[in-house]
DNA sequence: ACTATTGCCGAACGCTGTTCGGATATCAAT
DNA sequence: ATTGATATCCGAACAGCGTTCGGCAATAGT
């Protein structure tokens, strides 16, 4: 039996009103959107707040699930993956479809999305270097139910990062 | 003058040898590209280090750029951006392209890249709605010396991180 | 053989994350 | 109006972690 307290957390979480955030909110979220790693007594003077207050706000922004994680930005060419592709892959079946989600285990791929059309799937990936991007879509030609795939390989790349509150 | 120290150190920074990371270090990088907010000794229990030897470690990998930075992960959604578009946008001129890597100051536009092919441009955008979208896209329209503009509209995202270690 | 460098450890310090109690304000229900 | 519940904030204090230090062992270079 859920009790009153389990509800509002459940209604909560349901409609991820973008409203709750206020503008203190948002100036914590860009700052650690673009660095992690500031304390919270930084925070504080940003937004005019206590630490503890800017505390109970990530806690808060946390459990929401706005923030999703902290994570570490690796540099991918110093790691070895010096190729930068996106396949655009046309299906014909959904079971196709279902068989690229499959590749989200492969350390290379970094994004996967399915994008309107018919059937088509975007796939980010990260490739050591041509030929193992070759054996990659070979892989992915070979798949039952793929139509067609349109790669666009990044020369340089100029911006990169995650979401940004306003 | 440069010293022998410095000399290293440039020299370090120039190749970028992938093969100057051991086991360790991936593992390092592994832990941290999927939650940051791991603690050293958490870190010295995988690695069968201690922690100061782990922070070395970090620290290092830090200086050579091969960590980038440490970021927060927020949710689109959840600030208001349901909508997460590529644009592939094919330009006649370099002036064109200039003038696309300018959007970059936008917090809707998360990702630039230059591609393959007759100065095509990728870019990320994550918009509110449909109609900034639109507004956006007749911004990109309007420039002097885009020829076309193909959008793929995210339906649903699968996987979205950054890259990894082996 | 000698020195410099690197990588590691244990110990200790200082800062920061985190918690706690209490104060204030808002709102709902009575 | 009064009460009670909730949310937000603060100052203070504690515990835990990041960080530094000295020293040791192994390796490479001269």
């Amino acid at each position: 039996m859920p009790t009153s307290k389990t509800e509002t957390d459940a209604v909560r979480l349901a409609r991820h009103n973008p409203a709750d955030l206020d503008a203190t909110d948002r100036k914590i979220l860009g700052a650690l959107a673009k660095d992690a790693t500031r304390s919270y007594s930084e925070l504080s003077t940003i937004v005019n707040l206590s630490a503890p207050a800017v505390h109970d706000r990530v806690k808060r922004l946390k459990r929401d699930g706005v923030i999703k994680g902290t994570v570490a930005r690796l540099d991918g060419c110093k790691l070895g993956r010096t190729l930068l592709t996106f396949l655009v892959i046309d299906t014909s079946s959904y079971n196709a479809t279902r068989a690229l989600l499959r590749f989200a285990d492969r350390p290379e791929v970094e994004e996967i999305h399915t994008v309107a059309g018919d059937g088509c799937v975007l796939v980010k990936v990260r490739a050591n270097d041509t030929e193992s991007l070759e054996n990659f879509l070979m892989e992915i030609q070979s798949l039952e139910g793929v139509r067609s795939v349109r790669s666009y390989i990044a020369l340089s790349t100029f911006l990169e990062r995650g979401p940004l509150p306003e």
